[in-house]
DNA sequence: TTATCTGCAAACCGTTTGCATATAT
DNA sequence: ATATATGCAAACGGTTTGCAGATAA
């Protein structure tokens, strides 16, 4: 799957970019990294993370790099709650996430279950689910939070 | 399955309303009229509808409403779109959709494929999947749109 | 009569854009 | 040298809110 980028190979996302005629710049680093360290995270969130560093970035900055890096396969998002999208790295292979709306937890599906999903919308209703932007919100069965 | 209100019974929901200390507004009456009438709506759209006969209405009270008719069960909306949420009436089962990113078409997840995913879900992962609200993005196999 | 509802306009939040400046190449 | 990237501030689209006036009960 040519979505994954292999974390062991960390330079070759920095070739990438000037292949595709774009300049390696001190904010995409940062952006990269930001995201990397952070798991799971919203444009502020990210402009936070590399605010801790540096004051030089700005939070369209955030957006455009954001963009790019989406672009290049390096990042990608999912909308885990009404706010902002979440950007998380794509070192480890697309997954779907559940959202329980009574506790917050948020999980990812594993493995084999996103295979079945995603055979089951393909042979069953001929569609190729995006399976990385795919959030599904519901409650836990025993989740233990105040009952809605 | 008490999220769905029988479209035979057109009178009651306003019973409901005034059973839970709400007023019967012209307002109220127009915009689920509109949801109803427009299929797919975004709040927006409402209001569009909801001015081809009458003025009288404003974008905030659309809102509210919304908001209101959700709560009491008789619409409920989906994101169909990155731009804004889209209402629809409650007077078929709940259902997810289907969005191609290519052809934008969008489906309605058949009854029996819906039951299936709740059960996945429900027993595999002990969630409770919140159907209604899921889009599932991605493509048609067989889509004839322009390829990405 | 009075609690609820409405319209209006202003505020809000996340995001995008135009433009002058800075910088990677 | 020059095309690309950046910061800033302004604009944007969708949504929410405060408040004074209107209206269902």
């Amino acid at each position: 799957m040519a979505e994954t980028h292999d974390a062991t190979a960390g330079d070759s996302w920095r070739e990438r970019l000037r292949a595709s005629g774009h300049r390696l710049t001190a904010q995409r680093e940062l952006v990269l990294q930001a995201v990397d360290t952070l798991g799971h995270a919203t444009p502020d969130e990210v402009l936070a993370e590399v605010r801790k560093s540096t004051s030089a970035v700005s939070l369209s900055t955030v957006y455009r790099t954001l963009d790019l890096l989406e672009e290049l396969g390096l990042v990608r998002h999912a909308h885990l709650h009404d706010r902002a999208p979440t950007y998380h790295s794509t070192t480890s292979p697309p997954h779907a996430h559940t959202v329980c709306r009574r506790c917050g937890r948020v999980r990812e599906l594993s493995q084999p279950r996103t295979a079945e999903l995603v055979a089951t919308f393909r042979e069953g209703e001929g569609f190729e689910v995006d399976v990385a932007h795919l959030t599904v919100f519901g409650t836990c069965l025993d989740c233990e939070a105040p009952a809605g």
